[in-house]
DNA sequence: GTCTATATATTGATAGAC
DNA sequence: GTCTATCAATATATAGAC
């Protein structure tokens, strides 16, 4: 029984972390169960028997990635704010960010698929990134700005995907690296 | 044939208008071509007589939504730039921008649907967003500040449309239409 | 220019074998 | 827990009538 739950668990994650990536990169509602599947190596009744719909599969997806972005700006505690924000604003907008979508953030990715998903899906990311928002506060000290850089590394990374040339997507990129605003 | 071509071309804005509110109403992958066509009151045939297909239903939707938008940001030109930026923000980050997505912007509802759309679609998003971003930076005397504010604006248009509940998507736009940023 | 009918492929989901 | 087989529904697209 014990045995058997550490598997069910290990397995899940791994279904997650491939499915994610397939979901990140060619988009939740656009991609079909057996093609979320196949990339994770098993068949659609692998999927519906850990996460029961693909509905199921989206909650787990949102909590999984977010957690583990979450993670990723929780690090570096001793660091200043402007030194914190300059540095995770290199990182987050960065070339292999625009490139990768299948390796990064949930959000730029697969916002607007949570946006037309049930409430209890959204209620889940909302829990997420307000949690992210109240770390990132608490580090700049100002919970407005903490929303702003949120809003502004996502649609920078939104954007920068969406257009087709490399010199408009670093252009995008590097007027949201430097700092500013009215 | 003169006659013939104006009615062609008025019937083809009537389908790209309903058209287009369904798509980001909805998604644009996510939604069939028969849902779009049904939406605007025709069939699918008319739609692939006028577009050719699905790809190029896309291409069209983002050039008529687009210009669109740009009209919108073009008006008063005789405001202050801090004066055009508060009532834009104010305009752009509505709670009616939030709940009707069919009557709002392109980008927080496609430009995830653009990012893994075809070279040709991204190019006609490219050249679009550039002129806004053009405009807009004529406006406020800066370019890396256009690229901020559509970034921005974009980024909390999604994530506030992605969250559950009324509060904290009034968190996000308000956050986002106070002025700041480091 | 728009319709109906149709072709072929794929969708989300379930049932039963192992 | 995962597979194969299968369901009804829907996908994009085309052909021919009007």
């Amino acid at each position: 029984m014990r045995y058997q739950d550490g598997y069910r668990e290990q397995k899940r994650k791994e279904l997650l972390k491939q499915a994610g990536e397939t979901a990140k990169a060619r988009g939740f509602a656009a991609t079909g169960i057996d093609a979320l599947a196949q990339a994770a190596g098993v068949t659609s009744g692998a999927l519906y028997a850990h996460f029961g719909s693909k509905a199921g599969l989206l909650d787990a997806l949102v909590t999984n990635e977010m957690e583990r972005s979450r993670a990723r700006w929780a690090r570096r505690p001793e660091q200043s704010p402007d030194a914190w924000m300059a540095e995770e604003l290199a990182r987050y907008l960065s070339r292999a960010h625009v490139d990768m979508p299948e390796k990064g953030c949930l959000m730029p990715s697969l916002a607007a698929d949570i946006a037309r998903a049930p409430e209890a899906t959204r209620r889940i990311f909302e829990d997420q990134l307000s949690r992210a928002q109240a770390e990132i506060a608490e580090r700049l000290g100002d919970a407005d700005e903490a929303w702003q850089f949120l809003s502004r590394i996502v649609g920078a990374m939104v954007l920068a995907r969406a257009v087709a040339s490399v010199d408009v997507q670093d252009e995008i990129l590097k007027a949201n690296r430097t700092s500013g605003g009215r």
